[in-house]
This record gives structure tokens, C-alpha cells and sequence, in this order.
DNA sequence: CGTTCATCGTTCGGTTCCGAACGGTTTGTC
DNA sequence: GACAAACCGTTCGGAACCGAACGATGAACG
């Protein structure tokens, strides 16, 4: 998500400051929570009330997690599954709001158009609907991505001496520019965010998302 | 993502087909790529064009792969931590696309909205302002969210007893019976997506993500 | 060759979402 | 008790994104 479609006007993406921002809690009680192992979300409300307004609830905190847990045994539910695939989604959140603060916004970069500029870099002279499927976003976005990172001069395009249907996209070097100086940046973050992990962990994590993404994709 | 802002208007949610959508290539071939553990995405493209033309683009696989090599060694980079972050979002898009796809069109719900109607359900008559921090949106758009479902008779709201200002939002019987009986569907897909990581892998991951949704958000 | 069909990138309408601004409510201080 | 500051949910403008429709090019087949 971050594109400026039709129109490219240039200079006006990445405008998350943290303000009105998506804010979030913390962490769950073990003793408390009915997840496995405190790898869920049910108690980042609760944490909250706890500190906000001392105990101003009408329910009390056991007995709201007593009806957490006794409306989903109701049901058979897998827990672990649910604790894995959550978590998925609330890292992806917070890594991308993360970065985008951090990283992106002094650039004045979107998150999409910083995958767009990463698959060219990587891939340089590739074709665009190759870059779309690799950044995850349709073709039609990417048209607009395009625009608006051709009018920062960070991206040149041109047609396919082969195929006049197909256009081959590369990095200006104002954009290879840009891109060796902020990449490490970005990538330190990205080490930063998973400095908890060991290095068993991390591969272990990768290679259990690449799963997860297998199943979704097709399935 | 899954709202409809001002304005509410009931039924027309959640409308993600298959059409022109986002696709997204296959595995890597860790004797080839760069990247550790087979668990990268550098080469979905390389398989794709290996697929589909026999070999008409101008650098070779092999070429082309030395070049990332190239590009990503000339500077210091955590590939681990990339392998695991980048991951990490292409999971959570993955899993959102399918389940959007497969349990929640179906319903015509949007992936935020069944956030929302979700964390509403756990919590039940919980303060609005709690409801965003928890299913990770802003407050605007959750007042978007709340009428849309409110206006297909899923979700109650009142003001809070004791503050005029808080608003709290509980389930109508109709909601709750739409959880009941959607949420086993979104849990079996989750199980199903999961699928392929025995128990402790689960849970390793599910640690794993959380410590990486810990440093995001507050660093 | 001319026709048909697949495929490419673009356009366009509609939806989702954020963030700043706003009015209304409560709390704190003199 | 008035006044200011803090906080709540809503409104509103604008950006980002998808998916369907479109025009243009290329390939297959007679």
C-alpha cells in the first residue's frame, strides 16, 4: 500500500508521523491468558484497561478472560494455529508501520514504492509484471507506482526490443543511488527487529513462514 | 483493511476474486540463490521466467543470480534477518488474500471487519478506542467499521454509563450467531495453513513473531 | 495474409484506510 | 464555579489499492 496510481505526483508519499497512529498494548499473562505459551493477542486489551483506569470495568479482568476461554472451548478450536497465523498478521503490521516511520519517511518513500525500487534493484532491466507479482501488488497499482518513482527520476522504462506489448524496467542511477545508501539502513532495522532471534531462530522462523506462505498461495 | 469509512453502506464488502489478482511465483533453489535456508524470495522470479519463456531474456539465470550475489555482498547485509522479515509480510499478505478469498467473501465480510467483529466478540461491551488498538487501526477507521456493521444489525453501540465521551460496542444476537458460526471456518483455515509445522514449531514461531512485534512497536 | 485468441500494460471506478482537524465531555487548578 | 488542558469519537480530505474493462501487440492456424 503505497502507490499514487494515475496522476504520479511526485514528493507527496510516505506521510505516517505518530500522531492518531495505530497504537498497541503489550504483553499477555501466562498465568492468566488461555493462549499457549503468551503468543497471543487476548490480553492486550486487558493490559491496557490495567493501566488506563485503575478498575473502573464493570467486569473484572478474571472474569472477562474466564468468558474468553470458556467461549472459544465451546467451540473446538486450535489454539496454536491461531497463536501462529495472528501473529503473522500483527508483525506485518507492525514491522511495515515501523519502517516506514523509520527508515522510509525521511526518503520520502511509500512501502510499496520501496519494494517496487528493491525488486528492480535487485533484478535491474526486469519486466513489469514480473516486478508486480514480486512486490505482491496487481498490475494496476504498479502502473501508478511506476509514475510516481519515474517522476523522481528514481526509474526508467522502456519497451521490450522483443515483445512492443512488454516494458523492461531499470533503476536510474539517481535510484541506484538511493538505493545503496538507504538498503543498509532499511536492513538494519530489519536486524534490529529480529535481534531476539538466534540465528537458529531465525532460519527456523523463515522457513516456517515460507510454509505458511506456500499453503496460502495454493490452496 | 476492510471498512467503508463514512457513509455506510451495507453488503458490498469483501469483493476479492481471483481475476486480475495478485499472483506470486514458487520456491527458490538453495543451490542457486544467495539466500540461507532456501528461505528468501530472490528467485520467484527466476522461476518464472524459467516457466514461461525458454530462455529468451538476455542475462542467463545464472548471470543474473550472480549479480544479487554480487550487489548484496558488495555491502554488509543481514540476510538472515532479511529472510525473515521480508517473510513475514509476504505471510501475513498470503494468509489475508486466502482468507479473505475462501471464509470471508462468502460472507461478505472484509478482512477488517471480521477483525473488529472478532475482537468485539472476545472482549464483548468493550470501549471503541479499544477495539482499534486491538485489531490495529486508527480510530477513524474504526468509526467507519462500526457503522458499517452496525447498519447490517451485527453491532450494538452505547455510550459508556459513566463518560459520555466512550462509546461501548457489544455484539446484536445476530452478530454473535455469524461468529459462531463463521469463526470454526476461519479457525480451520488457519489450522490448515499451519498445517505443515508440527506442534513446536508452532509455537516457536508464534514466539518468534511476538518478540519481532515487540521490538516494532515500541523502538 | 487474415482471423482468432492469448497476453501485455494502462485506465478507471470504487473501496479501504490514515491522519489532521473538530466538537463535545471530563478532569484538574486556581 | 470559571478556565484550561486532556481525552473521546467523528468528520473529512486525500492517498493507496484492487479488479474489471480496454486498446494494442504477438502467436497460432487456416
Amino acid at each position: 500500500m503505497a502507490d499514487k496510481q494515475r496522476s504520479a505526483r511526485p514528493g507527496t508519499g510516505a506521510k505516517r508521523k505518530a500522531a492518531d497512529a495505530v497504537v498497541s498494548p503489550d504483553d499477555c499473562d501466562p498465568a492468566r491468558c488461555p493462549c499457549d505459551d503468551a503468543a497471543c493477542s487476548l490480553s492486550r486489551y486487558v493490559r491496557t484497561t490495567q493501566a488506563a483506569n485503575g478498575d473502573e470495568d464493570h467486569h473484572t479482568l478474571e472474569a472477562t478472560e474466564q468468558a474468553v476461554a470458556e467461549r472459544l472451548s465451546g467451540l473446538s478450536i486450535d489454539m496454536s494455529a491461531m497463536a501462529v497465523i495472528s501473529n503473522v498478521y500483527r508483525a506485518a503490521n507492525a514491522v511495515r508501520n515501523h519502517v516506514e516511520r523509520t527508515v522510509l519517511a525521511p526518503h520520502d518513500l511509500t512501502w510499496t514504492g520501496w519494494v517496487v525500487l528493491w525488486v528492480i534493484w535487485i533484478w535491474g532491466d526486469i519486466e513489469s509484471r514480473h516486478v508486480a507479482a514480486e512486490a505482491g501488488i496487481s498490475k494496476g497499482t504498479l502502473t501508478g507506482v511506476q509514475n510516481t518513482l519515474m517522476s523522481r527520476g528514481l526509474v526508467k522504462r522502456r519497451v521490450h526490443p522483443d515483445d512492443a506489448r512488454r516494458v523492461l524496467l531499470s533503476l536510474t542511477p539517481k535510484g541506484q543511488k538511493l538505493m545503496s545508501s538507504v538498503f543498509p539502513e532499511f536492513n538494519a532495522v530489519e536486524a534490529l527487529m529480529s535481534e531476539d532471534l538466534d540465528d537458529d531462530a531465525k532460519l527456523a522462523t523463515a522457513r516456517a513462514l515460507r510454509a505458511i506462505v506456500k499453503k496460502a498461495e495454493n490452496a
